[in-house]
DNA sequence: AAACAATCGTTTGTCTGCTAACGATTAGGG
DNA sequence: CCCTAATCGTTAGCAGACAAACGATTGTTT
């Protein structure tokens, strides 16, 4: 018998499996799930800066830069040079874009629905559980990283 | 405010942060998650073929081939070809490999028992959450597919 | 004013995951 | 017995994440 109890690892694949059938339902749709929170983060605040909407959406500026280009491609959104400070770009949703963001997020919002659903009672706990263990994990990890510049 | 009080964001940041922190201390003893994780359930059933282990640690056959391709350049395992049934690799863990896993498994298990301190009374309930939420998914998923066939 | 430092976006290269397709091998049906 | 399935591991190619390094710009210091 002897099941793997390990927590990290329940929670590692609690997240593909959920990662996995929101992508494969916006897949239906033509789009991703990297695309949506991209659109989605953008339609929320409008002209910000490249490195800023990287880390509204928690992940590093070149990840966001290959994003960017294939919905620039695809004519979701515009890069405009900020005429300020010309290092910075602003994005900016196109009405098309702001169509497809609305139409993933219906999507999304069933999917938390459902598991809303799916947690009844336990939501609380489980979600201010979640953000504990994020808490704990970042900071050792931002601990660890002073200690390793001693 | 308007906090973005979506759940699947919740947890996939939950498991990012524990990803994280989790191969910064493996890193620190020359590893990765991913060298672990193969490690340990190639250790604690050994001589699997490489399709069987890659459905232990939930992963595709073809990402599971550059894991072996690594740990076996670093002498950490072996494959040795089965020879009733020509087509299928047994792995083999050396003995380096096992001490590897040892030192790298005293690390999971600490960040395990952290994250239980961290979750205190909720553990129960957060932990047969997160499955339930797994099961929801890949059901919905598969289903997805099945409709998708017809 | 000039030199230095910091910031911004990008490029390059690596890691980990996936799917699709292929060669080798085994198993089954005619 | 032979032809066709099915299975196994591998390769090739793509997506999404990261860190390191670079050119262009702006800010700061002397």
């Amino acid at each position: 018998m002897e099941r793997d109890d390990r927590l990290g690892r329940t929670l590692a694949l609690a997240h593909k499996a959920v990662h996995e059938c929101l992508d494969e339902r916006m897949a239906e749709h033509g789009a991703s799930l990297a695309t949506w929170l991209v659109l989605h983060h953008a339609v929320e605040e409008p002209d910000l800066s490249q490195s800023h909407l990287a880390s509204r959406l928690v992940i590093e500026a070149p990840t966001l830069v290959r994003h960017l280009d294939r919905l620039e491609a695809d004519g979701l959104l515009e890069r405009r040079r900020d005429e300020r400070d010309r290092r910075v770009v602003r994005v900016r949703v196109t009405v098309e874009g702001r169509e497809a963001e609305t139409r993933l997020r219906a999507i999304a919002d069933v999917m938390n629905a459902e598991l809303r659903a799916v947690l009844g009672d336990d939501q609380r706990i489980v979600e201010r559980a979640l953000e504990r263990i994020r808490e704990h994990s970042l900071s050792s990890l931002s601990e660890r990283k002073r200690n390793a510049a001693s």
